[in-house]
DNA sequence: TATTGTTATACTCTATAACTATA
DNA sequence: TATAGTTATAGAGTATAACAATA
């Protein structure tokens, strides 16, 4: 058995800081999240989400969108690919990659969104309908 | 020049779900506070902070109150020791670690929390008072 | 036997700098 | 000259498995 009783750590100033209380539900989220959707993460979705509805894109353009570096790209595609969910296909612009999802991508992005649904709902399990409208606006106006 | 007026990505299904929202703010407060506090992650002084309102906390404790694993919290607390800002202490119990902060980590922690001060009123900036309190309770329905 | 800290190892995500091929 | 993608390299953060010291 482990009921061994121990006080709850002190936290601090850590509880009074938007900051932080913002992280504490990020991990929250992300905890279920890789419970829900076993072998892809937020990221990884999201961007199986960005190519699905931007066919042909390019890295540079999706690295500007997602404010990473372009080289940060390579091997978060890299992966991808190599899971059979997308391709690169040379651009006119023989300098460019356009980026496509492949049948077997688009399955296993359809596949993560019906456990997504579950997954949000579960998140939001303890908020009223207008009390989630109101948190995604107010997060709208911390993320710009 | 760069005005290379290019089309804004679709989004897709992002925009309406929860987690993603949640995800980009924490992405907006994070690259905020790289800026504020150089030289130290949120998660950083979030341990700083910890250890200085539980002096002699074990290293096991902190990596249950934080749901991480014992081995990941090495490497962490050992960046941090290598700074100068921290003690391992062997404890009465001799496998046990106490830790506390150095006299250079107590003030590193203050000048840290004085730039937090300035970061937390940025990323506040365009909600209300009444707002902010909104958002920290429903952060709080999210993370249990 | 069980717990604490550690090591060895591995993987993801991130960046900077330098290279290549194209434009 | 400038841009797109890549490589080499590095560092943080995460995990699992196994080990030594201690309880």
């Amino acid at each position: 058995m482990s009921g061994v009783r121990r006080p709850p750590l002190a936290e601090g100033v850590l509880p009074g800081l938007l900051g932080y209380r913002l992280r504490l539900a990020q991990q929250a989220v992300f905890r279920d999240f890789a419970k829900s959707v076993p072998g892809m993460s937020p990221g990884q979705v999201g961007l199986l989400v960005l190519i699905d509805a931007n066919p042909g894109v390019t890295q540079s353009r999706l690295a500007e969108a997602l404010q990473r570096d372009r080289s940060t790209m390579v091997g978060v595609l890299d992966r991808l690919q190599a899971k059979g969910l997308l391709e690169r296909r040379r651009g006119s612009d023989r300098r460019t990659n356009g980026l496509w999802l492949t049948p077997a991508g688009r399955r296993a992005l359809g596949r993560a969104l019906e456990r997504i649904a579950g997954h949000e709902r579960r998140i939001a399990a303890r908020l009223s309908a207008t009390e989630r409208r109101e948190l995604l606006r107010l997060l709208g106006r911390i993320s710009d």
